[in-house]
DNA sequence: CAAAAATATATCGTGTGCGATATAATATTG
DNA sequence: CAATATTATATCGCACACGATATATTTTTG
């Protein structure tokens, strides 16, 4: 009388949590390409929006993320002088991160996008909250690792 | 008094979705490593395991994701003999993709990855349940689409 | 204090995911 | 029934994300 299939689509919840996430990246695009950033760009800015400087390390800890990926991202910020990379001299390893003014000001520009995006979902902010809460579990919980 | 700044991080609620995606497709990598497989290869043969014969279109419904997406990716799971492709003859444009008797194996080595993916998780029944429906809600979602 | 371990970053190859664009086949419409 | 629109798929270039690996620097340890 068992006939649950673990490997059914639908009784997965790995994938719709795969599937949104694109959806979200697809939503994003229209609005970031007229700032000329990608997500990964973007989310680097709000860091160095906070923290105004900060080591690679950091960045990679605040958006788990590692320097396989973030190194060519940050490169490209770089070239787009929003930052600026230097080496610390207290220690050689690390690699500085600093806002710079063209920087803060692409913040400006980019203040409308959360509510945009916001309005592109119909969540109330019980299932917000909610959605949020267990994503963050999730994400801090290191189990095994 | 209003301190709220949406483009702060820990604001959003787009980039947690991200970033547990990506810890999932981390978590999967090294079981879908011993059967060659991608994420996108192992969704695409969960849709043929249950369906057996799809055209892309189907494929793509099922997974959100484009042709320009998944095209390549139903190359290489030809190229390992899981699927076959052929055009439909009533309808030309149409692909049609059939599970073969070798991808029809591959089930049974990848049941075990279901459980233990779920067990790299510390959600209650509760917990998963509640994001399954939050997360087809905003699948299904098509405002302003 | 020298050898070993740990840390921070860089580089490489692979496979997505994306919008834009092209093409071929079918359906619709005047 | 021919012109037009729609549909299904393919191709292109770009920027991730990933594990594996390499390198330089700092810390730890015997």
């Amino acid at each position: 009388m068992n006939n649950y299939d673990p490997l059914l689509l639908k009784n997965q919840l790995c994938f719709p949590t795969y599937a949104v996430s694109n959806k979200i990246l697809r939503k994003y695009k229209p609005y970031l390409d007229k700032l000329d950033l990608t997500y990964t760009q973007y989310i680097c800015m709000m860091v160095m929006w906070e923290k105004k400087e900060v080591n690679e390390k950091e960045l990679c800890d605040s958006l788990f993320l590692k320097t396989n990926t973030l190194t060519p991202v940050i490169k490209r910020l770089e070239e787009k002088e929003y930052i600026e990379i230097s080496k610390s001299k207290e220690d050689k390893r690390n690699l500085i991160i600093t806002l710079t003014a063209k920087g803060i000001k692409l913040k400006d520009e980019a203040s409308y996008i959360p509510n945009c995006i916001k309005n592109e979902f119909n969540l109330t902010i019980e299932e917000a909250s909610f959605l949020y809460k267990i994503l963050y579990k999730i994400l801090n919980d290191n189990k095994e690792e």
